[in-house]
RNA sequence: GCGCCUGUAGCUCAGACGGAUAGAGCAACUGCCUUCUAAGCAGUGGGUCAGGGGUUCGAUUCCCUUCAGGCGCGCCA
C-alpha cells in the first residue's frame, strides 16, 4: 500500500525534479488518514515542499497530481485536501490482487528482508540470581522476547541473551542468607547477616539443602563451607529463574555468565586493550577509564584501590565480548534503575570503535504493582515482592504478556494484579484471540459441511496433502492447510470487507514501523484493530452461506485475516487458541 | 542541586521523522443470541492533550520554562 503511493509520488517528483530545481527526491511522507472518508492513503510531501519551492503547498500538489495521473497507477481516484494533502483511493482489483497474493505468499515484505540477515543481539532481564524474577523482569521479558520475535520476522538473526551475575558479592551474600538459614533450621542460632535476602525462598533453599545432604555442614563456619552455599543456592536460584521464564514462554539463546568473562581473562583483556588505546589511567591509587572523552560526565573507576575489579570492569569486557562476537547491533534492555549507565556503557563501544547507532539501549520503566488499587511494596532485601510466578498463576502468561505489550517501554505502568484478573473476560488480550477462535471455528463448519457433500462447498476444500497427520494436532493442521481454491475474490463487496482488505495490506506498513523504532508494542494495536473489524464483520454478514461463490471468497477473507492474527500473536509471543 | 523518563476521557493507555474533525479498552447508559463461539455486535455520553511561552503555513508531537510523579547521580552490585 504504501509502496505504491511512494512509487507514483516518486515517479512524479522525477519528472518534476528538473523544472523545480530539485538536486535529489526528498523523504516521502504516506500515511493513513484518520477520517477513511479521507481516502486509503495520503501524503504531505506537497506541504514539506513549500520551503524549498516558494510556492504553496495546493499549487505543487496539483502539479504532482498531474504527472502522477498520466502513469497507470492502481488509484481509482487521487485529489488534494485540505492545506496540500494528497489523498490516494485504490482500485478494487488492486485490494483483490493483494488479498490473493497475501494469501499466496504470506506478507512478503516481511522477512523479504528488512533485516538483510543482519546479527542482531538482545539481550534482556539479566536479573541477579539471588532472587526468584518479580513482575518488573516479566515486563522485560515480554517486550524482550516481543522485540526479539519482531527482528527474527523481520529478517535480522536475533540472538537472545541473558547475563548472569554469578560473580560478585551479591551471590555471595546469598550464600551467606542461605547458611544461616540452613544453620538455624538445624537449631544452630547463628546470627543472620545485616543485608541478607530475608525472603521466604532462602529458607525454601536451604530446606532443599537439608533434604540434600542433611547436616553436614552443621556448626562449620561459612568460610570452611560458603563456597558449596554459594554455588548450590546460585544454582538453584538459577534453574528456578529458568523454570519461571520457560512458564512464561520466554526462552534464551545464550546465559552469559560474568564469572566465566573472569576465568576466561576476558576482563584482564578487556582493559588491556582499553590501556594499550590509552583510555586507562591510574589516580588516588585506583584505574580509571576515562570515559568522559566519550561523553559520560565523569570518569569511571574499573580496579579500585584495594586491587579489585568493579562491576563496570566486567561489564566492559561483557560489551566488548559482544563486539566481538561479530554482532551488527547490539540491543541492550535495561530497568529504569540503570539508566544511568547508558553514557558509560556507550563510552566503551566507542572506545572500542562502534559506531552509535549500532549501539542501542531501551529502558523499560518501573511496573508499580497493585492489588485492589492499592500499592504493594516491593522490595527485595526484605523479601515483599509479587514474583513472576504469582503472576503467571494469578492472571495467566498471555495476559500479562499482552498487558505489557500494550504499553510504549519508557512509560511507567500500573499493573493491578486483581484487575487483571477480574477482567480476564473482558480482556482485550481474549478479544484478539477470540477472534482466532471463532475464525477456527468456521472453518471447523466449512469441513463439516464439505464432509457432508453438501453442493454449495465445491468452491472450497481441504488440502490435505499439506496436513500432517501428526497425533492430538490433527485437527490444528487440517485447519491450517484448508485451501480455499478457485475463488472469486471480487464477491468481496461489503463495506466491511473492504475495510478488512485494507487494513491487512497496511500490515507491513505498521510492521515495518515498528521494526524500525523498536516497538513491538504497535503489533498489539493493530491486532486490536484487525479483531475489532472481524468482529463486527462476523456479527453483520455470515461467512457459510448458500451461495458457494460469495462463501468461497468469504472464507478467503478469513484465512488472511486468521493468518495476521496468528502472525502477529506469535510475534507478541502470545498464544493463538482455536477454542475458547 | 544535576540527569533521564512520564503527564492525553472517570480509570488504564495508544496517537506511526510535525499534518486534516484527538482514539481504544475498562467503567456508565440503551438495544441485539431459533442460523458459522454473546470472551461478541450496534449505539449514547465523556477532553483546557498538566500550565505558560516559542519555532512553523500547521504543534498532543519539536525547543524553553513552571508544576506534578517515577528513576538515577558510589573505588555497591
Amino acid at each position: 500500500m504504501k509502496k505504491a503511493v511512494t512509487e507514483a509520488i516518486t515517479n512524479a517528483i522525477a519528472s518534476l525534479k528538473e523544472g523545480w530545481g530539485l538536486e535529489s527526491i526528498p523523504y516521502i511522507d504516506v500515511e493513513i488518514p484518520r477520517n477513511e472518508d479521507l481516502g486509503d492513503a495520503a501524503s504531505t510531501v506537497a506541504m514539506g515542499l513549500t520551503k524549498t519551492l516558494k510556492k504553496p503547498p495546493k499549487k505543487i500538489a496539483e502539479e504532482l497530481l498531474s504527472e502522477i495521473v498520466k502513469q497507470s497507477g492502481p488509484f481509482e481516484n487521487i485529489e488534494i485536501a485540505g492545506a496540500g494533502f494528497i489523498n490516494f483511493r485504490f482500485k478494487k482489483e488492486y485490494l483483490y490482487e493483494n488479498l490473493q497474493r497475501l494469501l499466496s505468499e504470506g506478507h512478503p515484505s516481511l522477512s523479504a528482508g528488512l533485516g538483510q540477515n543482519k546479527r542482531i543481539q538482545v539481550e534482556f532481564i539479566s536479573a541477579n540470581p539471588t532472587g526468584p524474577l518479580h513482575i518488573g523482569h516479566g515486563r522485560g521479558a515480554a517486550i524482550g522476547n516481543a522485540l526479539s520475535n519482531l527482528l527474527t520476522a523481520a529478517g535480522f538473526e536475533v540472538e537472545k541473551e541473558f547475563y548472569v551475575n554469578d560473580a560478585g558479592l551479591q551471590v555471595k551474600l546469598l550464600g551467606l542468607s542461605v547458611y544461616s538459614r540452613y544453620q538455624q533450621a538445624l537449631g544452630n542460632d547463628v546470627h543472620f547477616p545485616e543485608n541478607g535476602y530475608k525472603g521466604d525462598y532462602i529458607a525454601s533453599i536451604a530446606e532443599e539443602i537439608i533434604k540434600d545432604i542433611g547436616n553436614k555442614y552443621l556448626n562449620n563456619t561459612f568460610e570452611q563451607c560458603g563456597d558449596f552455599f554459594i554455588s548450590h543456592a546460585y544454582k538453584m536460584m538459577l534453574s528456578d529463574i529458568e523454570r519461571d521464564l520457560k512458564d512464561f514462554g520466554v526462552t534464551f539463546d545464550k546465559w552469559q555468565s560474568e564469572k566465566e568473562l573472569y576465568e576466561k581473562g576476558k576482563v584482564q583483556g578487556a582493559l588491556t586493550a582499553l590501556q594499550h588505546k590509552n583510555f586507562l589511567y591510574e589516580k588516588d591509587g585506583a584505574k580509571w577509564f576515562s570515559s568522559t572523552n566519550f561523553g559520560d560526565d565523569k570518569d569511571r573507576v574499573v580496579v579500585k584501590q584495594d586491587g579489585e575489579y568493579t562491576y563496570f570492569a566486567s561489564d566492559i569486557a561483557y560489551h566488548k565480548d559482544k563486539l566481538d562476537r561479530g554482532f551488527d547491533t547490539i540491543i541492550d534492555i535495561w530497568g529504569a534503575d540503570h539508566h544511568g549507565y547508558i553514557p558509560r556503557i556507550r563510552s566503551v563501544l566507542s572506545a572500542f570503535g562502534l559506531s552509535k547507532e549500532k549501539f542501542r539501549v531501551i529502558i523499560v520503566q518501573m511496573v508499580t504493582l497493585l492489588r485492589h488499587g492499592k500499592p504493594v511494596q516491593m522490595s527485595k532485601r526484605a523479601g515483599e515482592f509479587i514474583t513472576l510466578r504469582e503472576v503467571i498463576d494469578e492472571v495467566g502468561s498471555d495476559t500479562a504478556k499482552f498487558i505489557f505489550l500494550t504499553r510504549r517501554a519508557d512509560s511507567q505502568l500500573e499493573f493491578d494484579i486483581e484487575v487483571a484478573k477480574e477482567q480476564s473476560a473482558e480482556n482485550p488480550v481474549f478479544y484478539v484471540q477470540y477472534a482466532f477462535a471463532r475464525i477456527s471455528s468456521i472453518f471447523r463448519q466449512a469441513e463439516e459441511r464439505r464432509v457432508r457433500g453438501q453442493k454449495d462447498s465445491s468452491q472450497y476444500s481441504v488440502d490435505s496433502s499439506q496436513g500432517t497427520a501428526n497425533s492430538s494436532h490433527i485437527t490444528y493442521h487440517a485447519l491450517r492447510s484448508f485451501r480455499v481454491q478457485g475463488t472469486d475474490l471480487t464477491a468481496l463487496k461489503e463495506v466491511e470487507e473492504i475495510a478488512i482488505i485494507k487494513k491487512l495490506l497496511q500490515y507491513p506498513m505498521m510492521f515495518e514501523g515498528a521494526v524500525f523504532a523498536f516497538e513491538p508494542h504497535r503489533i498489539t494495536y493493530y491486532l486490536q484493530d484487525l479483531a475489532r473489524l472481524f468482529h463486527s464483520y462476523y456479527n453483520k454478514h455470515r461467512v457459510l452461506t448458500d451461495d458457494s461463490v460469495i462463501t468461497g471468497a468469504r472464507l478467503s477473507l478469513c484465512r488472511a485475516v486468521q493468518l495476521a492474527l496468528e502472525e502477529g500473536l506469535k510475534i507478541l509471543g502470545v498464544s493463538a487458541p482455536e477454542k475458547m
